[in-house]
DNA sequence: CTGGAATTCAAACACAGGTTTGAAAATCGG
DNA sequence: CCGATTTTCAAACCTGTGTTTGAATTCCAG
């Protein structure tokens, strides 16, 4: 970290995850992020292959840091009763709504992608959303023993939905006329809401 | 309308809007707009004196229409309670929940735009939602008619503001865990739902 | 030290996209 | 029909932007 082309790699990311943040990945030329981020302009070239492989980065740094909680816990949820252990899911889901600032501008980066998604964010969804999109389907896969495999892949991305609809909407939904203010408790409600529709729905869905 | 003028000029905003709906401003060229409809690259800069002028006629066109039937019935509501004038207009102001297609286009524009809104946006709204904004001001200040302007401006986008998350929403509203199919008679609910919290509201506002 | 590898740099390249141009074609009143 | 006006057209222009280049500099193991 402390090698001085790494140096000149974290002020690259840092100043392009603001600007994607803020502009998106059209509205954010390479010039503004080298000029913000103080390197020289082929260095995003020479680091990241390119812009591409920037927002490619950038990306996948943030959908990390937004799966990794949920994958660093999978072992422990075996364990629970699969009410427990979908509700401990649905929690672990909601958790960025209470956290940092970092986790606000990679939603907004998602929020972009919602818009209209990036053939970079379709290619890295793709391949990095296996072991998260695998966990989810475990979950689902114990309410539905049965189903086949195309039924648990629905099943899963819409257990994901239920909790996503929360976190891209969390600054609208701050405001009236909803004004859902969602600290720790607030979190905790709307984990039992989540997870008393989701037992329900599942149930039905076999 | 026949005049063959305004055939070129009718096939460029046509396809103006399919494409800026569906990819955004900068996410639409000239050179694309004026290969779907079908004429001259220079037909743009010389009907509407460029991209920025034709986007901002796709949203005067699309901003209008989502204000008419509001402006039309002015007259009407003022001889109403003002109970009644404020559910008569947040009734209009959902209306296009269950209209044709062009509005769902409409709205994707307008989704563009709240991400992250261009200079073009920010300048029509400025200018041509006052006789919109107006009459939602003379609605608010029935029920405070002692409100300093300031108030009564903040007011009114508060009362517009809750419609038009459902406005905004309802692709995601639609889908679970809400499912919020907005017909006919979920319209009517959903007023009185709003007329409520906003009576309320106004009445602790002042 | 020192020599090869890694990194930085300024400049240029290539191309996409919005706009302009000036001539050609179409339109239309008289 | 005619002449002026409006409209269309292909081509060029110009700027912004992603990328490449090759030299200069810095780094670091031996």
């Amino acid at each position: 970290m402390t090698r001085p082309s790494e140096v000149t790699r974290d002020r690259i990311t840092k100043a392009a995850e603001r600007l994607f943040a803020e502009r998106g990945y059209d509205g954010t030329s390479v010039r503004a992020i080298v000029a913000k981020a103080r390197v020289n302009q082929a260095a995003i070239n020479y680091h990241f292959d390119g812009k591409d492989g920037l927002y490619r980065e950038v990306l996948r740094v943030a959908f990390r840091a937004m799966t990794e909680d949920q994958l660093a816990h999978a072992e422990e949820t075996k364990a629970m009763s699969r009410e427990e252990a979908l509700r401990a899911f649905i929690r672990r889901q909601l958790h960025p709504l209470m956290g940092r600032d970092e986790y606000s501008r990679y939603m907004r980066i998602f929020n972009w992608e919602a818009v209209r998604p990036t053939p970079v964010f379709r290619a890295l969804v793709s391949e990095e959303a296996a072991p998260f999109m695998g966990l989810a389907a475990d979950l689902v896969r114990r309410f539905l023993p049965a189903a086949d495999p195309r039924t648990v892949t629905v099943a899963s991305i819409w257990l994901i939905g239920q909790c996503s609809v929360f976190l891209r909407n969390r600054e609208q939904l701050a405001q009236p006329p909803i004004g859902l203010v969602l600290d720790d408790t607030a979190v905790e409600w709307l984990t039992g809401l989540i997870g008393n529709w989701l037992v329900g729905g599942l149930g039905r869905l076999a």
